[in-house]
DNA sequence: TTGTAAGCGTTATCAC
DNA sequence: GTGATAACGCTTACAA
């Protein structure tokens, strides 16, 4: 049985074309009697409208893409980006979109580049980072494809963006480590020049400041968000700053890198020494101990970005904004009071 | 500027619309005069084709669809998918074709189910498991587009597909244990009713039965690749069958499992209990203590995937072929010769 | 309410 | 080598 389309069923409707585009796409102005009957043949021979087709016609195509820059495949790997995404594809799905997901890796950008300046397939893009953010907004600036940012861009005001409260997730970690009775307490954040990490690290900073605990600069650390950034630390740490009881890190996987540091020092968590995590991921309970952690609503995230980035797709948005949403702590294994010296 | 098309191109460079298509596709039978002319009003108001009515002419559009189910979270997140797709995307992006990627999940399957069936926009199909196989196969029989399976599955042998030696993976991890001297040694594996199972389960059996090691039917579970899974029976083992003293776990993720509750029952890996697990996940090497375990080629699987897919688009193929790529024992701190008992 | 006809932006066929 | 012209399959004025 060959493919149909529209000129066929309407023949075979004893209608014209008009009439079937009408019923398919739910447009008043058609009798009771022809709707019946074009819906009628559709069922029968099962018909769909070519997608390509009328993504032509009517210049969308209910499909949005979604980069991410291809980082160290450790973080690529740790479920952040699972859940963020899958938060997204739900939404979309719901609305009648398509996804696309991309990595973007530098050694593919030019092929990237090339096909998203050439694309007619896509009514809309989030940004799922910084670098991903860059690289997009400057390329695609003149076209008037939406964008919507996944983790606020002080260089972007007029683009939407989602993120999480970092202040308070950072505030609540580092509160939490000051109840417990630390007071020599490090953090180990992210990457450097983001927002996000500012914004973290004041939380962490205005913490210990309000107790009325020194900040010591040599117990902070920037770098990375992967496991080696933790690792690599807390080793530093271990000879450098002995008097730190307690870490705060700006992910779980760097929690997981410390805690493998502490592990092969023979130091045991958390008699000896407590680490609080960031992003709350699946694996976190999993870890050992299962980690204490700062949960951000990952999936949620992923879901608020795609109903912006929807409804600017459809001009429900006047103007852009800027959500964001609220972490929670999460107290599992990894903390506990420091140990009496 | 206004947005041009193919007729603007060609009368900006006094030539027909033809003439413009034939040298943005490379096609012979154009004067070198004309094809300088064009080439340089393209670059001048930098046009590109509108890839949507390209692809209603061709009936071809250069994409490809990705569907797994959504699992739990925790698998998701675990890594093993962030990678296996990264092997599709890339080879995708080399050959010129574009991904769309779908978690496929009961609540949803409706609506995606909708989408797959109208599709025109995807030129293939690659199923990364099970569920999604028997989903996609059973609805898109009738249709001719391509499809790929990652995983073997007996019930389609018409269809392509690309999976890891499951039977050689477990034989080896079976036989480093053996070879350090383990004599009860339990197999915990994944879902049941996948062949995949059953060759793994084979590996580890023949494995044991070479060494003249009795197999002990209560020395195997069989469930799923979740932590939890792991968690769960290594629990029940450690009251039942407390003469084990080595598993092999059909994924890190059980592994992961099987640590923590290792972990809990301060029995102390590797010196009382050793492990090892499957997939040689990047997070493996950060696990407490860092990981023995099966590394499969898994960002090999996604690009051998893409490559039959893509050559079964263009016709390359004949007819269906079944790859097997070569896992390899990677040796970390999870496991020990057993404890003189 | 229905049908006709003009797009949408390409590719492909076939005279010239 | 080149250029009309007919697809591709749909939406959408506009006319009837």
């Amino acid at each position: 049985m060959e493919r149909l389309n529209i000129d066929k069923v309407a023949k075979l409707a004893h209608v014209s074309r008009s009439v079937v585009s009408r019923v398919i796409n739910n447009h008043p102005n058609v009798s009771e009697e022809a709707r019946q009957r074009v819906l009628e043949i559709v069922e029968k021979y099962n018909y769909r409208p070519n997608s390509v087709a009328r993504s032509l016609a009517t210049r969308s195509t209910y499909q949005i893409g979604v980069l991410t820059s291809r980082i160290g495949e450790e973080s690529l790997g740790n479920g952040y980006w699972s859940l963020l995404y899958l938060g997204i594809f739900e939404e979309c799905i719901r609305r009648g979109y398509y996804v696309h997901f991309s990595f973007y890796s530098t050694s593919m950008a030019d092929e990237l580049h090339q096909y998203l300046l050439n694309e007619h397939h896509l009514d809309g893009i989030i940004c799922l980072n910084e670098e991903v953010t860059d690289f997009t907004v400057n390329k695609l600036a003149e076209k008037q494809i939406p964008i919507v940012l996944v983790g606020h861009n002080p260089n972007y005001p007029n683009i939407c963006s989602v993120d999480v409260n970092n202040y308070d997730g950072a505030y609540q970690a580092a509160k939490h480590l000051i109840n417990l009775g630390h007071k020599k307490i490090g953090g180990i954040f992210g990457d450097q020049n983001v927002q996000e990490t500012e914004h973290r690290m004041k939380g962490f900073t205005d913490a210990l400041l309000e107790a009325g605990l020194t900040v010591d600069e040599n117990h902070k650390a920037v770098g990375g968000y992967t496991q080696r950034d933790g690792y690599r630390t807390i080793n530093r740490w271990l000879k450098k700053q002995p008097e730190i009881t307690a870490v705060f890190c700006a992910s779980d996987t760097i929690a997981m890198g410390v805690l493998l540091g502490l592990y092969e020092n023979n130091i045991s968590v958390p008699d000896q020494f407590s680490v609080v995590g960031f992003d709350g991921l699946p694996i976190s309970r999993y870890l050992i101990p299962p980690l204490t952690t700062i949960l951000q609503p990952t999936y949620g995230k992923g879901e608020k970005a795609a109903q912006l980035l929807i409804d600017s797709i459809n001009h429900r948005e006047k103007e852009a904004v800027h959500i964001d949403l609220e972490p929670q702590l999460l107290i599992r294994k990894s903390t506990a009071p420091p140990r009496a010296s």
